[in-house]
DNA sequence: AAGCGTTATTTTTTTCAAAATATAACGCTT
DNA sequence: AAGCGTTATATTTTGAAAAAAATAACGCTT
């Protein structure tokens, strides 16, 4: 057994169920950089609807909104994060870089382990 | 925005893929338990032929069999786990348990945080 | 030799999620 | 009024995974 490590996943959720994953996080930030639901789900090879819906879902979850939309205007309509949002993410990116030190700190040490026990 | 906790999920990898979750486990403890394939995949009410697709790519992955086998004979046929296979249950157990302590961590500071951000 | 409960394997069917397609509405620009 | 790029929504199609069903083999017991 060669290159065995710890993976793992990790994500917010409240009564009524996952609420902010990965996936979530990263269709935010592509909204809030390219000021449009539609640009971040192709970036992300994504559906509008599947991202529309995630966006639905996270409004409604949040008590305040995550994403407000326009639609129609000059650019046809546009959409951008709330600050809420933006302390979400924040707060998210912190808790991933500390997950990622303690799956790094238990990949490290399982190579030991395995041998101890003899495999 | 009440009960928010941080949740995740935990494996072991390796170069070929998912080698060890939380599934995984389930199905070997039950497999040594019942001492057989099929007790242990009704128990989980998963099909006979997912559990034997899951032991068969356990035991090439691992380089030594977490399963063996034997078709008739007294009771018609069974299955137990190997030595190296509880080896492996033992270090997931604990590691599960690191892991279950870094969230509950991380779930108790969560509330402080999102209070201060104001949402 | 017939029966049993299991492992082992193939084939068929069903289910469900994802993708694709289509349509409408919106508000600006020209 | 026509065109645009977007949001918003419903409908259809596709595909892949899961489930179900069927068959065979195995080695013991009776």
């Amino acid at each position: 057994m060669e290159a065995l490590e710890v993976k793992g996943s990790l994500w917010l959720e409240t009564e009524a169920g996952r609420f902010l994953g990965p996936g979530r996080v990263e269709l935010l930030q592509r909204i809030e950089q390219s000021g449009s639901i539609n640009k971040a789900a192709n970036q992300m090879g994504m559906s509008y609807k599947k991202a529309w819906e995630m966006v639905q879902s996270m409004n409604a979850q949040a008590g305040t909104p995550f994403v407000l939309t326009q639609t129609g205007g000059e650019k046809g309509g546009g959409a951008k994060i709330t600050p809420a949002a933006q302390g979400y993410i924040a707060y998210y990116t912190e808790l991933r870089h500390r997950f990622q030190e303690f799956l790094a700190h238990e990949s490290a040490k399982i190579s030991k382990i395995i041998v101890e026990q003899g495999t």
